[in-house]
DNA sequence: CCAAAAGTGTTCCCGGTACACCCATGG
DNA sequence: CCATGGGTGTACCGGGAACACTTTTGG
């Protein structure tokens, strides 16, 4: 009474909650046929939420980082080569128990032609088109929705889309990307064309591809040195 | 050898990790006289980083969720009415060690004006300016370029700004505080000013303020039903 | 009456939109 | 020669940028 109050004690009085961390990624691909935006889900083996899909997680092991924990789920369900990979957003869904699960969710674009999908013969792996995904286990829908809405931000401002384009790619493949993601009426192939040449970083290679019946379309290729300038300004491909 | 080899066992082959979890907030606000950016930083008191400046953190404690955590540490350092605050982003410091440790970090906007510090006392309290931040502890200084990325473009698109301004404000008082933090020269003061009236959720009240010389300002609402139709497109004030 | 701040209006121009139209290939 | 897809050009329109100008206060 009187006294100084004790300040600053080294052990904090309450006490600490433990975690386990698990990483939950949300896998899009983009069926070209078809014209539908596809994410990968798996099902699940195991209480709880069992035979539910739901999409490939994981557990952190120890001497693994959040990312590296992400491409070894992503690693195991499939193989691809052209890849985009970012941080989602980390969910805290129980917070009464003692030991506590924190899930931190990924966010990936991968071209599907390369995508092979690897089953293990135990439990389902499957693309779904995303509009037609069934109620998935724990908060896995919030997730997806989540991701989804952060694709089609992302591909509006950012290059993302030559991530999981072959290394040459027609403008036809491009605008078709742009519109399964964003929609029919997104824009104009014409003048979403012109836009992007008026950009300057697609590169004309000089080569051609003929797919069938129509006029060859010239392959392009991304131009990372000249989309520098662009980095981090607010651009608009629409 | 020849027979079915084990699967899915119950038990994962590898150790989980166990984490604790941080909590660091990225406080941002608002100095209107002189102009400037400010973030908050508190003095460390313990190792490691002693006397380093560093981000206001702490630990998630049992029983409390990550909002919850970031909103006790704010509270700790800050009175405040109006705020916002969104989740930025979780860093992965330390991947080698056995107990490893988690930064979740958050993103904050609050009202100078209405922003009391609350001084403990014991460890130092400041608002510095974003461009005259010293060194600072763990990758905080990462944190705080994070955060100030996101600040920028949210201002952007975003009705942030509302969540931050009094209930009543000037559209002077909103174009400083877009010139403050997106640049001198980011925009015209009529054009920002005709554009944003045009938009149409700016409720004007009627009432006028005068402070000091120069002709009365009209004080204006910010009306979320009307923002509403706004929401999730991509708007663009600028 | 002058400085300072709020508010209005006008002009110019770039860039998006919506088309119509030409080109090259397979069948 | 026709369908199919690739590629080019043009005319219109809205909105942003820049800037001049008016209005209302305090000193």
């Amino acid at each position: 009474m009187g006294g100084n109050k004790p300040r600053s004690p080294l052990i904090p009085p309450q006490p600490l909650a433990q975690f386990k961390v698990g990483v939950d990624n949300v896998i899009f691909s983009v069926d070209t046929d078809q014209n539908r935006l596809l994410v990968l889900l798996v099902m699940r083996d195991a209480e709880p939420f069992r035979d539910r899909w739901c999409l490939p997680g994981t557990l952190v092991r120890q001497g693994e980082s959040l990312e590296s924990a992400a491409y070894r789920i992503l690693a195991e369900k499939i193989r691809v080569q052209n890849l985009y990979l970012e941080q989602l957003f980390t969910f805290d869904p129980s917070s009464t128990e003692d030991l506590r699960y924190l899930s931190v969710s990924y966010f990936a674009l991968a071209h599907l032609a390369e995508a092979e999908l690897i089953a293990d013969g135990v439990s389902g792996i499957a693309w779904y088109p995303v509009n037609q995904v069934p109620s998935l286990a724990f908060n896995h829908n919030q997730i997806l929705e989540y991701g989804h809405r952060r694709l089609c931000n992302k591909l509006q401002y950012s290059p993302v889309a030559f991530d999981v384009l072959p290394e040459l790619f027609t403008l036809g493949d491009l605008y078709q990307l742009y519109t399964t993601v964003l929609g029919e009426n997104f824009s104009d192939y014409s003048n979403f064309r012109s836009r992007l040449l008026k950009l300057g970083f697609l590169q004309e290679t000089g080569d051609k591809t003929s797919r069938g019946a129509g006029r060859p379309a010239s392959l392009y290729r991304f131009n990372a040195q000249a989309f520098a300038p662009f980095k981090d300004k607010p651009m608009i491909f629409i």
